[in-house]
DNA sequence: GATTTTACGTA
DNA sequence: CGTACGTAAAATCT
């Protein structure tokens, strides 16, 4: 079999080795010769590296079958190597020895593996290490082209580091790490420290805290003054605290003393400065900046762990993997490098323009801080009830949640003749497609390439019912969506009778509890400004997400005494998106019905959805019925997010045929929206990137197509309108602090409570913060605000709001 | 016991 | 060929 050897010039200072030779490679016997090669070419060519100026190689010299590296293992993790693979890396080890490369940049986890024995690519990769395998010998560590061209996003890591790599080949020496790290600092060391911060150093500094899990303990803490500088102290000694309550106090006091003169940074400050509150009560008088909102500025689409930001922005050793066996040494460096990520990070921010979406970000802190402490109370009685009331109507149907599931279990199980978990995917199908018959179901693909899976969710049992005919399936219908409400409702609220969610600003989630630690989740990054909620880690009461649930569930949430008022924007992100597309009938409809009544806009028919179907079906709008309507919401609806026939034949239960139709009909009526769709394509043509109303800029960086395009399209409306409700919020919280009260975001309303005497002043402030010009082309415009009031947050009804505040007020 | 898949709630 | 988000339970892997 023919075999690759390691090639190119041996003065070179580059040595880049792949994984193993593909059939280009075998029948050259070159190295990276075929796709993957060329992706390497487009890779190398945004750096200074010259690829004909580089040594280069694979760890494996021989092709395995199917091109599974796995061949050369002898576990499916690949970290026992078979005989094969041991030959191949001694011969790997001699070419290095022989050439001695100023530095060797391994492009993928086998590579990896072999020089150092790590097998974690996204965890190593990046920071220049020395290898194991031949002691002393520089490398650097990236992803490999065929991974790269398989996941878009790793093409911006893989350059970088590539670039770092070249930054790091002018001589052979290990870069010295001139940065001094106290992680083992006394008691006294501490405080000494503590005083120069408070009374010597005029800088920012950088804080972190680690918490022992569960209940929220701190247990180190470290202070940087620079990005060369940091100490840290660790209360515990193992379980035990290492110092007596007061001397323990002494710290805190003077930790309490810095967090409010001293100008601070950190990574997610959001939650320390919660958990510094909450349970120390010590305020972060001055938080100043935070790195996760930089990253998530100026990178959204990448990932904003620490670690990542430091690979892609320092030039410092890994340390992220020392979590577990040196706590206070992983916290010493995320202090450190917090600093220097944030003097980087800064100069990106001024450099691209971008610092006004940083501030902007930076506002939000306080008032998602508070809604999150906060929490929203709940009524116990309200929870029983909608669970536990085994009354009965009418129809012998029980009124409460699981008296309804016992009866819907029994019925199910005497249809079936047997029980069936109804919450395993599996076992339901089998019920349906071979205990039944019925014709099977395929989830929709995302692209024609993939397999057809088949599927038994929601969707396939409503098309199965009406087919069928068969009562059954409604009750397992009702059974799975009466099971899914349960859930939320049965929350455990605090002692105080609260549910608390945890508010993040930069989108998805980047915390996770894992083994007792917070680690970071690389995996989605897409966040259009827009805030996520999820469970809270510092107070785990309720369930978790508060942005999804249902309306029936939002009944036991209420503030007793109070009642809630709720803005929202109308029809938001329709209205920002007729300004983009310039449709004038839609613009001129928004003008006449801003400010109007909703009986002046219903007399007037001053409605979106029967004008569109008024122009599709060429009627006079006033003989559009409730039929034709729902016809023009759904098509404008898929249209907006550029949905296919296929969805919309199912939406309006009709043939495919006719939905291609209405989608024509459509489009002949509205041709701007795809004049607009091929402007966005354009603009991601030229840069990838696309710009917000605010200025807010998000890179597309996945793989070019059809899926690409459908989530550009939604990001400018969907991102405007989340960030025009964020400052609208905080503008309410920071200018009527003892008027308003916050209670809940829900990315294009908020939710307030108030007594009931207020609601005039409340609305009309809440009205006031909220109507903000936007400017699109030119063209100025607002988005009209509507209210709704309600005793609990399931019975919100709209109102007029004219009806509360008068002229007068 | 940890990770992946499937399903489903909201804007 | 809607997208964005987070969570739960089952299935699968090790």
């Amino acid at each position: 079999m023919a075999q690759t050897h390691t090639e190119g010039p041996a003065s070179a200072s580059i040595l880049l080795i792949g994984e193993a030779p593909g059939a280009d490679e075998e029948a050259t016997g070159k190295c990276f010769k075929g796709h993957d090669g060329r992706v390497l070419d487009s890779l190398l060519y945004q750096t200074p590296i010259v690829r004909e100026a580089c040594l280069i190689t694979n760890v494996a010299r021989e092709r395995p079958p199917g091109n599974r590296i796995d061949f050369y293992f002898e576990d499916k993790k690949c970290t026992r190597p078979t005989n094969k693979m041991q030959l191949f890396v001694e011969q790997l080890k001699k070419d290095i020895l022989f050439f001695r490369p100023n530095i060797v940049i391994g492009l993928g986890r086998t590579a990896l593996w072999a020089l150092t024995g790590q097998t974690s690519i996204s965890q190593f990769r990046g920071y220049v290490m020395e290898s194991t395998l031949v002691p002393g010998q520089k490398c650097i560590f990236t992803y490999h082209p065929g991974a790269v061209d398989n996941e878009w996003k790793l093409h911006f890591p893989c350059v970088m580091d590539l670039r770092k790599g070249y930054a790091n080949s002018s001589s052979p020496a290990l870069p010295q790490d001139k940065r001094s790290l106290n992680a083992t600092s006394s008691r006294r060391e501490f405080l000494d420290y503590l005083l120069f911060l408070l009374h010597d150093h005029k800088a920012p500094i950088a804080v972190d805290i680690e918490v022992k899990n569960p209940g929220t303990h701190i247990d180190i803490i470290g202070f940087a003054d620079s990005p060369n500088h940091a100490l840290s102290f660790d209360f515990f000694n193992g379980r035990h605290p290492r110092y007596s309550t007061s001397d323990e106090m002494e710290i805190w006091l003077s930790v309490a003393r810095v967090l409010s003169k001293c100008n601070t940074i950190m990574h997610n400050g959001l939650y320390d400065i919660n958990v510094l509150w909450e349970k120390l009560h010590i305020f972060t008088k001055n938080f100043y900046a935070d790195t996760l909102i930089a990253g998530h500025v100026v990178w959204p689409e990448h990932p904003r762990s620490l670690g990542f930001l430091a690979s892609i922005l320092l030039n410092v050793p890994a340390w992220k993997h020392t979590s577990n066996q040196f706590p206070t040494l992983y916290n010493v460096g995320d202090a450190a490098n917090t600093y220097g990520i944030w003097n980087a990070l800064e100069a990106e921010m001024i450099k691209q323009n971008i610092k006004s979406t940083f501030d902007f970000e930076m506002s939000q802190v306080k008032p998602a801080s508070m809604l999150q402490l906060q929490g929203i109370p709940i009524n116990r009685e309200t929870q029983k009830k909608l669970l536990h009331d085994d009354s009965i109507d009418d129809n012998g149907i029980a009124k409460g949640i699981y008296p309804r599931i016992k009866q819907l279990d029994s019925e199910i199980e005497s249809a079936l003749g047997k029980k069936v978990n109804l919450n395993s995917s599996q076992q339901l199908q089998k019920v349906l497609y071979e205990d039944m018959n019925l014709p099977t179901q395929y989830k929709r693909r995302k692209s024609v390439n993939e397999t057809r899976k088949t599927t038994a969710d929601s969707e396939a049992l409503k098309k199965l019912a009406r087919i069928s005919n068969n009562p059954t399936l409604d009750l397992i219908l009702e059974w799975k969506k009466l099971t899914k409400l349960s859930q939320f409702i049965e929350v455990e609220p605090s002692p105080k009778g609260t549910v608390h969610t945890c508010y993040n600003i930069t989108g998805a989630t980047m915390l996770r509890e894992d083994k007792g630690l917070l680690i970071d989740d690389e995996e989605q990054y897409r966040s259009f400004g827009r805030w996520s909620s999820s469970a809270s880690i510092i107070l785990p009461y309720g369930s978790g997400n508060l942005q999804n649930v249902p309306k029936v569930a939002r009944k036991i949430y209420e503030v007793p005494g109070k009642v809630i008022v709720s803005p929202d924007y109308m029809q938001a992100e329709a209205v920002v998106v007729a300004y983009l597309i310039e449709d004038r009938k839609l613009i001129e409809l928004f003008e006449e019905s801003y400010g109007k009544t909703k009986k002046y806009r219903s007399e007037n028919n001053l409605d979106v959805h029967k004008v569109t179907a008024a122009d599709m079906f060429c009627f006079p709008i006033e003989e559009v019925t409730p039929e034709q309507r729902q016809i023009g919401k759904t098509i404008r609806h898929a249209n907006n997010y550029s949905a296919g026939p296929g969805v919309l034949a199912t939406k309006l239960n009709i043939p495919l045929a006719e939905a291609k139709r209405l989608m024509t009909l459509y489009h002949l009526k509205c041709p701007q929206l795809h004049l607009w769709h091929e402007r966005i394509k354009d603009e991601l043509r030229k840069t990838r990137t696309l710009y917000n109303l605010f200025g807010r800029k998000h890179k597309f960086t996945d793989r070019w197509g059809d899926n690409l395009f459908r989530s550009a399209y939604s990001y400018i409306p969907q991102s405007t309108v989340g960030d025009l409700m964020n400052k609208a919020l905080v503008k309410m919280y920071e200018n009527y602090p003892d008027l308003i009260d916050l209670l809940l975001q829900l990315h294009d309303a908020v939710y307030a409570y108030c007594d009931p005497s207020e609601v005039p002043f409340v609305m009309k402030a809440m009205k006031e913060c909220m109507l903000m010009p936007l400017e699109v082309n030119g063209r100025e415009f607002t988005i009209d605000v509507d209210f709704s009031i309600g005793e609990t947050w399931g019975t919100m009804k709209e109102v007029e709001y004219t009806d509360y505040v008068k002229e007068s007020l």
